[in-house]
DNA sequence: GTTAGCACTCCAGGTGCAAGAGTGCTAATA
DNA sequence: TATTAGCACTCTTGCACCTGGAGTGCTAAC
């Protein structure tokens, strides 16, 4: 009892220390940090036992140790201390939401440059593409045979899609399919979007405006990128910082895959809700190796978005989960004051 | 003078098998390039006037020439022979191009990503934030102190804003709000809008919605985004395959200022129309050391989009130059097929 | 169970050396 | 006069080798 006690706390030290410098920590640096007082023998002991157990390990012989996927793992969901923001720090954040833009599309824009300064890290935010609501549906003239779709959610997002077709559409048939779409789809969340809804829409078209039938492939795409999702990246030079990554070729699948925002989703998506560490070390994806990931669920108008930083395995877990927290929080305050219905 | 051409070819050669290889060149390595038939003396004694000139220079005494900024310059503007397309990449541009998609935004979005992956550089795009003329304004309100207003172009390009206001907006006055705008802007370019225009935008919501003439400044600063340019940034991790860049502290600067959207604009809209080379080397910004940049003009609707990449000062610029230009000319037709009014 | 002591291992950094690449210079040549 | 062959010289690169230091594991004693 007493002595697992210990090797907890020599566990926390490595992790703790191995943190803060990114070097493998010795049984003498344990030493000196632990708060009770044995010699380096025993530490070095209870490191050979941590070893055996799979929490720690060495890089080689003669070297300190450094704590393993496994030993994060237990470090960061049962042995760290939570980190209580200072005055300060909450000032400082404050100050960064202050700044914030105020359409949905910028908010979130913004939101992933302030998380990756405030963490350091590479931060993935992913958003409903349309919040709240669907407004107002438009489509007008874009050319002579370019027909555009346009639809405003109650967050003010907007999207666009230009369709092609053979007919030369006119404002008076775009203006027919404007009320139908419209008549169809308006003060409904996109959670509320059905075939059986497009269906309709497409019955519609056939009766008062046959000619645009050609169109539906484009308005059901429109529609489910309606209801899809937008992945914004940002900060995507800040694990440049961290010396295990500074060689550019064990940085460059990250930031490949940054750029696949289909991959990014799937993986954003896995821990949908709440607030949650995944260290994926050298487990998951190879472009994931020596990353973590912290997620975070935030209010987005109606629907939810995902809030999401990679960072080093060597992270400062406690620090970055508490910004985080702090950040959605008043994020999402802020966002359902604006958009209170 | 037949000393001249000779020196010349030996500056070509060396700056040839330099962006091949990126290791310095040898006067043996002249030579066997070379299709004059000296010895490698005499090649070193061109080597060594060449260098006098300031066109070469040696990172230590015993390796081979490396091409200088100012060498570089001279091979760009008067010795390089211009490359041209095989059948089979002209066919694998076009089979990029069809894959484009039609909103101006996601053209943009999708271009730069293109020509990076074309040319194996960083790509930029600045684009118009509307293209063509305005057509269609609408208020609406989104949120108990909310007013989104949205633009809508004539290329398809949509632009919204909210507006906080201590009023609480209902669709009334926002419609009213919205004819105004329409009135007064739709069927312009954005060329056309001035102070003038916006003036009388401000005199009419002072008779008709004098609720809203606190919401002037959003109006303004909305009409200005609208005026401004919009840039895309893609491939940000192109130049990692460059040696040259393989550190990381190298390249870090360069990242970081491609996300400062403000300074890309200003250095790409240095050289507006045409198409042309800057071998920065070590001048002009730090940020940009060892860069050379390639911009080119590019039709997007009634105003004109810039397209740029950053490549290392050892590019292959004959055929980065020929790619742009071939891309460049078959996007714009692209687009004005698309936009033709 | 804990500790002091010691032999052992391994890395990082420095030194010395040889091979190789490339140069500049000089003297001879066409 | 321009070109060339030849040679001494310089510098880098890679390799082997050594040394000091850090840190360990083990053993025997407390």
């Amino acid at each position: 009892m007493e002595l697992e006690d210990r090797k907890k706390k020599v566990l926390s030290v490595v992790v703790e220390e191995f943190i803060k410098t990114g070097e493998p920590v010795g049984s003498k640096a344990v030493m000196d940090k632990i708060n009770v007082s044995v010699s380096s023998a025993t530490i070095r002991n209870d490191m050979a036992l941590l070893e055996d157990m799979g929490l720690l390990y060495q890089p080689h012989t003669s070297a300190g140790r450094v704590p393993s996927v496994e030993g994060y793992k237990l470090f960061v969901s049962k042995l760290m201390k939570t980190y209580e923001l200072s005055k300060k720090e909450k000032n400082q954040i404050d100050v960064l939401l202050a700044k914030v833009s105020k359409t949905t599309t910028a908010i979130t824009k913004d939101t992933v440059e302030i998380i990756s300064q405030l963490t350091g890290c590479t931060a993935v935010a992913v958003a409903p593409a349309s919040g709240g609501s669907l407004q107002m549906f438009e489509a007008f003239v874009a050319g002579k045979h370019l027909l555009a779709v346009l639809a405003v959610s109650a967050t003010g997002v907007t999207k666009t899609k230009i369709c092609v077709t053979d007919i030369e559409p006119n404002s008076e048939n775009a203006m027919i399919l404007s009320k139908i779409l419209s008549k169809t789809f308006s003060g409904r969340s996109v959670t509320q979007i059905s075939d059986e809804l497009i269906n309709i829409a497409k019955a519609e078209i056939e009766k008062s405006c046959p000619e645009f039938i050609s169109l539906m492939p484009f308005i059901k795409e429109f529609i489910n990128e309606l209801c899809g999702y937008d992945v914004y990246v940002g900060g995507e030079e800040k694990l440049f910082d961290y010396p295990e990554f500074s060689n550019a070729s064990k940085i460059q699948p990250f930031l490949s895959l940054l750029s696949r925002h289909d991959d990014i989703l799937k993986i954003a998506q896995k821990n949908p809700s709440g607030i949650e560490v995944d260290i994926l070390g050298d487990q998951g994806l190879t472009e994931l190796k020596n990353v973590s990931m912290i997620t975070s669920g935030m209010y987005m108008g109606s629907d939810n978005g995902i809030m999401c930083v990679f960072g080093p395995t060597r992270l400062d877990y406690a620090k970055v989960l508490a910004k985080m927290n702090y950040f959605t929080e008043q994020m999402s305050k802020i966002i359902s004051e604006l958009y209170l219905e």
